[in-house]
DNA sequence: TATTGTTATACTCTATAACTATA
DNA sequence: TATAGTTATAGAGTATAACAATA
């Protein structure tokens, strides 16, 4: 967007043109913005937006170990412990020592984990549509996530 | 260890086909991406990107309170007198004590202030051609943008 | 020697309460 | 009373180093 005075600026307000203009600072708002709806899901549940995907990504790959999950976040595997740690303690989520090294721990989700994980997958599913309602369509939720792992690249 | 296995998935990669539609998940990850990039940009300057968005701020609109610049960006007004203590101490900003209301401080920035967001601006645009390039061109970046703002509507 | 999980630690960002000086 | 700035503090999230057990 080029760099245009908003005409119907207030002489009170905060003039904001160049800044609203920065790719990483709309990126930061939207982001937080996002995150915040996301906790307001799942406050009954009382899950982080990690420990959503830490448990969708152990349901999709049973057995793996903490390493490999927390890799795919880009979560250090120090950090991890103490994630993984909470959702074991509730419950969710154990560590298997598999007889071939046991160095590691095989991350599996408990019945109660699969049961849980069903009721987050409704919550995660509202907050998908109101994400896409205010996005304006499935379509442009598309588009955004394109642009998003293009700037991943 | 069973492998659920997914065309064209590598049977030692973890499938993260769930995860990876998550809207949160793909703004975190494109944020901190983006970040890193500014960051990267602006070692020289040793600017962050909070501190370029207020210098920013406080050449389009100076004379303003503290409490008006961390407002527009989200700072709470506690954690933004150590980020202005930080530009203070290194000669880019000032705060004057104006007469009519001598509890606030106005915000400016110093000649030097001036010189230093000069050459900021400069890094500044490189780092948005990258984000362009990657995105695939103005049309996209723009698309971003729109559609980052309906996020936070 | 290298890897896995772990602990300890530190730094950034963020959030809240309480203080001060002014209004 | 209320506001602007400040201090102190606590909680997340993230980063690195080092250690024990195992490979």
């Amino acid at each position: 967007m080029t760099e245009i005075a908003e005409p119907g600026l207030e002489f009170d307000q905060v003039d904001t043109t160049e800044t609203s203009d920065i790719i990483g600072y709309k990126l930061r708002r939207a982001q937080l913005m996002v995150f915040q709806r996301f906790i307001a899901f799942f406050e009954d549940l009382d899950l982080r937006p990690a420990e959503y995907s830490v448990l969708v990504l152990i349901a999709r790959n049973p057995g793996r170990k903490q390493t490999e999950i927390a890799d795919v976040l880009g979560i250090k595997r120090a950090n991890f412990v103490a994630l993984i740690n909470g959702l074991d303690a509730r419950g969710l989520t154990e560590r298997r020592k598999p007889a071939n090294d046991r160095r590691s721990h095989a991350l599996h989700l408990t019945p109660a984990g699969e049961a849980f994980l069903k009721r987050a997958r409704k919550v995660q599913s509202a907050f998908e549509t109101e994400c896409i309602e205010k996005l304006g369509g499935e379509h442009a939720r598309d588009d955004l996530l394109r642009l998003l792992d293009k700037l991943c690249a």
